[in-house]
DNA sequence: GAAGATGGTTTATAATATAAACCGATTTAC
DNA sequence: GTAAATCGGTTTATATTATAAACCATCTTC
């Protein structure tokens, strides 16, 4: 059997690609807030998604607050493809 | 979003589970085969599943040999069933 | 009867997910 | 004006998980 890709074979990782797959782009507090998770780890996650490529991250201003926006890159868009197709041979849909 | 069932969503139980959702048994040696896993891995994994009520293991005999057979159980059935649900919505299907 | 296989299980380690604690800037309350 | 909460995050510590290595008992082959 194909091996699922570790990095989108994490609940919250797997969440926030659904959602970035969906939209063109999504700050820090609109995902926190969609996906319920911790700041925290939701920070950690992005991380690991935009080191792997699989997203971009541009920290900038909201008036005069902090303002994270994500977007999906066309290679995590790829990989999101492969691992949804993959997944498919595993729950025979 | 809804929370994917932990005991199923990791690479190996999935995997299992999706091997059992379509053939009335399997044992130990073709699940270890079908999977690629590791004799130790697989025998851990398959626990969770037992532990959870999730598959039925028969420790008996073919000839002299020792031989672990594993079923899904409806409690089982039931949980992969509800986790292709959830996931769909992850993944827009 | 020693030297592999076979069919597993137990245990140690590496990787992962998660939350708690923290930080700097900003707003609110007094 | 300054103390206290709030917002938008990050870092770090901890619990959980996955995985492989080492092991065990039985059987087969030489």
């Amino acid at each position: 059997m194909k091996e699922l890709d570790p990095l989108l074979h994490s609940q919250l990782r797997l969440a926030v690609m659904s959602i970035l797959m969906n939209v063109d782009e999504a700050d820090f507090v609109y995902l926190r807030e969609k996906t319920d998770a911790t700041a925290g780890n939701l920070s950690v996650q992005l991380d690991k998604l935009y080191s792997a490529g699989y997203i971009s991250l541009e920290k900038g201003f909201a008036g005069k607050k902090t303002r994270t926006v994500c977007k999906v890159t066309g290679k995590g868009r790829k990989a999101f493809e492969a691992y949804v197709e993959t997944l498919k041979e595993y729950l025979n849909l």
